[in-house]
DNA sequence: AATGAATGAGTATTCATTCAT
DNA sequence: TATGAATGAATACTCATTCAT
């Protein structure tokens, strides 16, 4: 299994600095090799092209950060509670690691339909761990009964991406982390009093 | 003044067109000179270069998008019912040209990080018009008085933009303008009851 | 029509020259662009890919072979004569053109198997020119009424060819069109007595 | 002495199957060696490199090839007949071994100009053997004294081998052996009566 | 003898932009 | 104004060969 060798994740490593400093466009492989440590034609035995090293990453860290979340909200009680450890990792998880956040919100969406798609199909995960949540919270009353879930998924996942993004593109200037409560907040109860 | 002269809309309504059809990376010049019925040089003569088109392009559309909905939140005397038009126009323009919807949504985001801060530029306006509603809801008293205006801002457009995305990638196949008052509940009362 | 444009003929030219001179794998689309005097890609605006330099070279000059050696033979009275002319004139005008001779003879015939299969298309004319004269003389009563038009023809093009190769690969050392009348004897006479 | 040991022959003969089958551009090394069961470095303990896996596999071949051939025109008494064997059994020869045909008559010769003068000279033993008949026909008073060896010997290799070719391009659809016979009356008596 | 993971050189093609007419 | 022929920079991927085990 090519995804257990050290050299996988090696070259993945390297593709993440490789685009998040230089830009998705000005990746070339030969860099991502270099950056790696190999020659250009070891990137060939681990993947079957430029494409499938960009859905690999994003399927190995994307897989981290469910599994990561998961086992957070594990314990919670409420789904208010889980909500919000799901924000504050989210935060949490990519304001610790400034290249990832580069490469997810900004230069891997530069990718063609195609690959998007893909990245899409993993990003599937994501979202229903959040749909569980909710589910949860009408179950147990917490959330209006009358929620629309597929709305309210995108709410959720629409804001924590945008507030991100715009973290991002200020240059990690503000405190992600410390803005998730008040985030959670405003997924929980909204603009209004 | 180049902007007046029918050539220049030609060309831009040309460019949705092409890149709606054909998507971001298979948008060449020479095809939006085609489809606009000019010489691929003509172009040169309206826009400085290739990126200019597409800053335009967003320029044009998007400055008729906030005109209209300017207007149709006007006469309104509640933040929250202009924060409803706000949704139902977005929704409603977005619906009435899917062109132009899968252009802003799916294809004009692969761009590189350059096109897409001065895009970002462009989108300022519009969401100074949320802040303005915002605030306006915050004096009158609707709104929370601890809301974080750009948190605040960044859930509306967040959410605003991820339903409209998820509707142009699930093929326009939802009724998006129905959606617009469980989203604009969802944004004033959150999830919770 | 692009095949009469000055550059058409130009660029085939050069390739005939640098393949001829660098051999066929050695034939960069730069080398024949830069021999040429044009830009890369303006080879592109005359040919669809590598291979279709090679076919037009081809048909090209195969075109102009054929044309020559039907205008010699037109005022032949008998097979045997126009059999003369076909060799005469293949061994003299390969003979004048070395370059050429080398890419016909050893250089193109490097190339994969799809375009060999195009390039015997193209042959396909040359042997029915074969073929016309073989007809004629077996109704004249010149040639053996139990000929078996398709050997015989293999054997005049596989002879004529296999005479031509040797020729090029000695280094085109030996005066080919000194060979014609005896290769015409042997074709008609064969090795007997 | 490498070439007397088993795994000599298991890759020329794996080459032979991979080159006809795949064609000559796609027979790897991996995928010879594959086929003859063994590992990509076993291959260079027989070989100096893959070119010399080509010039093997047809010394290895014609060597074949020449021995039967001599062996039987051995008892035959006129040149004639002996050209006859040479011809049956040519064809007959490749007609058995459909893999063969077309690695020599199609793959091999896409090779570069270099291994195609290699193989050429290997080919020199067969030639010498045509030469020798032509002599002894000459000798023997059945051929025309006037015959220049070099000509005839390039009539009846062109021949035959134009004829074989044709016959492995037309997917080996024809009986050849049966062709031996008129092509022999061909070459000895030529087109005329 | 045998293995197979690692190497790294080499090239066709696209397309935004220019400029002579 | 308008044209469109010409330009030329830039890059992923293959595969013969090696060598540590």
């Amino acid at each position: 299994m090519k995804r257990n060798k050290p050299k996988f994740r090696q070259i993945i490593d390297a593709a993440v600095v490789v685009i998040a400093e230089n830009g998705y466009h000005q990746a070339q492989v030969s860099k991502i090799a270099k950056q790696a440590g190999v020659a250009d034609g070891t990137i060939y035995l681990y993947f079957k092209n430029k494409e499938d090293i960009l859905i690999s990453l994003f399927q190995e860290k994307m897989g981290v950060f469910i599994e990561i979340i998961e086992e957070k909200i594990e314990g919670k009680d409420s789904a208010a509670e889980k909500l919000l450890m799901l924000v504050e990792n989210h935060f949490k998880l990519l304001s610790e690691d400034h290249h990832l956040a580069i490469v997810t919100q900004l230069e891997l969406r530069q990718s063609n339909k195609e690959l998007r798609l893909k990245i899409n199909e993993v990003l599937k995960g994501y979202l229903m761990l959040i749909d569980r949540i909710l589910i949860e919270g009408i179950e147990k009353g917490e959330f209006s009964g009358s929620l629309d879930i597929r709305l309210a998924r995108q709410m959720i996942f629409g804001t924590i991406d945008e507030t991100v993004t715009s973290w991002v593109m200020n240059d990690l200037k503000f405190d992600l982390p410390s803005q998730a409560e008040k985030v959670h907040r405003l997924l929980i109860c909204g603009c209004g009093k």
